[in-house]
DNA sequence: AGTGTATCCTGCAGGC
DNA sequence: TGCCTGCAGGATACAC
């Protein structure tokens, strides 16, 4: 489900929390998306200390250490991805942790459990090597809000694919952390079709969508993500930035901008929304 | 090489 | 009420 601005809001909501806990005991429930399978992930991540959490692409990153061996030595890293309907929650330690669906359970040394919980389960929890973690880290593009992701950076990018732009942004080889409702709103803001190959969006418009990308994941990580059905924050909270799409789920109601009819289009096997007057 | 399609899974909304 | 179909914020294995 959820995109950049989703788990931004979610590691903003452990961050207070984690850093410096230890994993008291690991409950595997089910075994299908969790690696490695679930004893040896158990015995990699009880009793180590969450070193801090953090963000890669739609990625929650928590280094691990400590344990027999020295409290600072490298443990690798535990990696957890939302897929669409994944929820991380922290309960507190007087909290009943149950939930509908839970995958995982991490019973933390204070008392709170941290649990994973996934409707449809399409989403991962991994423990890994912090080189092997690095390595796919590295297979991913540039940060869509960091300095590095330049309106050059993206033009460049563009310039080399004539895949449809929606299709491109949502290639987390090109850029990481974009999903279906981001991409398009960013193509809405740019004023440009969701189909139009990449290529051949002008500089203007590549500027235009640079601006847009910015403006919009920032907005929405400001607003605690986009709630459509499931997702919720590390504390089972709802995002507030459903109301502000532009075109996103819109097909049928009239453009914020202009009045025309909004319209939701296939391709790539998903919806795509866009204005047919303002974008071309 | 670079795209598009099908697939994993469950829940829900809408049509009949 | 119940049954059916289609659709959903992701990522990947495969076909062309």
């Amino acid at each position: 489900m959820p995109e950049l601005p989703e788990v931004e809001t979610v590691v903003r909501g452990l961050a207070p929390h984690l850093p410096g806990r230890t994993v008291d005991r690991v409950t595997v429930i089910r075994t299908d998306i969790v690696a490695p399978s679930g004893r040896a992930l158990t015995r990699r991540v009880q009793g180590r200390t969450l070193e801090s959490v953090s963000r890669r692409a739609k990625t929650i990153v928590m280094p691990l250490q400590g344990g027999p061996g020295g409290q600072t030595k490298d443990r690798g890293v535990l990696t957890v991805h939302l897929g669409m309907t994944g929820r991380l929650l922290l309960f507190g330690p007087h909290d009943d942790a149950r939930t509908g669906h839970p995958v995982v359970r991490f019973r933390l040394n204070d008392g709170g459990t941290l649990v994973y919980d996934d409707i449809r389960r399409f989403g991962r929890v991994a423990w890994e090597t912090t080189s092997d973690w690095q390595a796919r880290s590295a297979r991913l593009g540039p940060e869509p809000l960091s300095r590095a992701f330049s309106w050059t950076v993206l033009r460049d990018g563009l310039a080399a694919s004539r895949a449809p732009a929606r299709s491109w942004l949502l290639d987390q080889r090109r850029v990481a952390g974009l999903g279906n409702i981001y991409a398009n709103e960013a193509l809405f803001l740019a004023g440009v079709h969701p189909i139009r190959p990449a290529r051949d969006i002008t500089e203007v418009e590549v500027q235009a969508l640079h601006a847009g990308l910015k403006r919009t994941l920032r907005n929405a990580v400001r607003g605690g993500g986009t709630t459509l059905r499931d997702y919720v924050g590390a504390t089972g909270e709802p995002g507030r930035y459903a109301p502000r799409l532009r075109v996103y789920g819109r097909d049928g109601h009239p453009c914020r901008t202009c009045g025309e009819t909004v319209e939701r289009i296939v391709f790539g096997g998903r919806s795509a929304f866009f204005c047919p007057n303002c974008q071309i």
